[in-house]
Formats: C-alpha cells, structure tokens, sequence
DNA sequence: CCGAATCCTAGATGATACTG
DNA sequence: CAGTATCATCTAGGATTCGG
C-alpha cells in the first residue's frame, strides 16, 4: 500500500508545523503535542480511555479485568492522571462495600475520536511497518 | 468550548474499537495501535518527524541543531529506529569529511500527517485541560 | 471494593570519551 | 561529520502490604 502526499499538502503540513514547533530558537516553553503525547504515551493510558469509550460508566475492578495486565496501583495512578486532564470523571458512591464509577467527558470522547483516527492509521500501515523491520533485520547480517 | 459527540457517532467509533480491542480475552498477542504509540510514545522520535517534515532532507548535524537539547547518541538511536520501521530513508554519501542526510518516507509522511491531526486537536483542546488541571489541583487544598 | 504507601527493578536517557 | 562504546542516572512501572 502507498501513502500518497502531494507537494502542496506537504506545504500546508509546514504551515500548521509552525503553530506547534518553531524552528528559529523562540518559545520552546510549551508544546500542546508534545503534551498530549506525554498523557498517553505512557503504558496504560490508552488502553483506558479505549475501554471507557467502549463501556460507558464503569466500576474500577470491572474496568481492571478489562485491562489485560494493569496492576491495581497502575490504573489508579492512570485513571487519577486522566481525571486531572478532565478526560475523565469520577464518581464516588458513599455505599458499603464503595462504589466507584468512571466514564469519559466530552473532552474525553473528543480525544477517543483522534485515537481511533490514529489507529486506522495504524492497522492500514501495520503491514508495510512489519516489512520495513524484517528488511531493516535481515540486512544486519 | 465543547466537544460534541452524538450517540450515533459513539456506537460507530466502538464499532471501530472492536478492530483493535476485544473486551473478551481473545487475541490480545498483538495491537497496531499499542505498536504505534510506543513508536512515537518515547522522548523524541516525535520532535524528528515534525523536523524531518519541515525540512525535507537534512543532514545529522543540522537536524540536531533543530531538536532542542537532543544528545548525539538519543538522535542516533531515535534515528535508527524510525528508519527500521520505514518511516525515514538514510543516505550516505562516500565523502570526507562523511555526509549522511535522513528524509521522511511516504509512510512517514502518512504518520507524519496523523500527528498533525492530533496536534490541532491538542492545540484546540489545551485551554479546557489546562483548566481542568488547575481546578482539580486547587480542590487539593 | 477501592485505594494509598512503600520498596524495588528494568529500561530509557544523559554525559563523556573515542574513531573511521 | 557522524557516529560507537561505556558508564552514570533517573523514572515509569510492578510487587507487596496496609487501611477506610
């Protein structure tokens, strides 16, 4: 599969690069993409917000068994880290045993949305990407 | 500002969920959206592709020049992986002193083009988390 | 049930020195 | 110029234990 990019697409690439990245030595204080990159470029963030998208509310140990792998700590401190972004909310119910339930915001789902983008990407291009490594790999002797 | 996201539009992005992710233990070996977070979830290979984007083919020195606070070994290393993964071509030139330029492929343009994607949703987002950040940070103490 | 606190390790990154 | 090699550091994440 061929990704096609013709020149003039490229050019209006540059032009919005410019809002985020500047070249000349200025403001290199803050970065929005290299924000959201960082909030979901840890190991469980993603996956999170997947499963909150695919569920709607949901309980912490229902969400747990979901996760394939996330320990108890990793998915407090991702969810509490998702919470603070204001992706997700987080309901407490004052019951015995607690209850407590999650689900994703509308800023949330907005950036659910940019995943999946992402992930279309991804699952088209994994093929060419897998090539690319076993020709890279085999050329090393 | 508000991400609006209607009901309908949510039971086709779970529909486009189940692709990737399956809530029933199956087939858990192997996700390309997992593949290609991890590619761009490191410090830098980010920043390379928006420079690499911007210039068209640059060579090391130069590029490193534009990657602020980048090590020598981190550009090489983050260099070698974006071009085993086919996202960039490595061109040597039998000169001295050595002249070796790098350049985004088609693929990594196409990744390219996904990232800036998600940048302008960043961009477009960042005020709302940056609130949401400073009220969950007061209600601290 | 949901989570906080503690301790610990692997892997990612940085600093530095050396080379074709 | 464009790397490699080595060593030091730093932090995300896992295991475990305790508590409301």
């Amino acid at each position: 599969m061929e990704v096609t990019v013709a020149e003039d697409q490229l050019i209006d690439l540059r032009k919005k690069l410019e809002i985020f990245f500047d070249g000349n030595e200025k403001h290199h204080e803050f970065c929005p993409v290299r924000d959201i990159m960082d909030r979901f470029g840890d190991k469980w963030s993603l996956l999170a917000i997947l499963n909150l998208g695919n569920s709607g509310k949901i309980r912490f140990n229902e969400l747990k068994g979901k996760i394939e792998g996330i320990s108890q700590r990793m998915l407090t401190v991702t969810l509490r880290s998702l919470e603070r972004d204001g992706l997700i909310t987080r309901t407490i119910y004052a019951e015995v045993p607690p209850r407590v339930e999650y689900e994703l915001t509308q800023l949330g789902k907005g950036l659910l949305q940019q995943i999946m983008e992402l992930a279309q990407w991804a699952s088209n291009s994994m093929d060419e990407i897998m090539k690319a490594r076993m020709d890279y790999d085999s050329k090393l002797q």
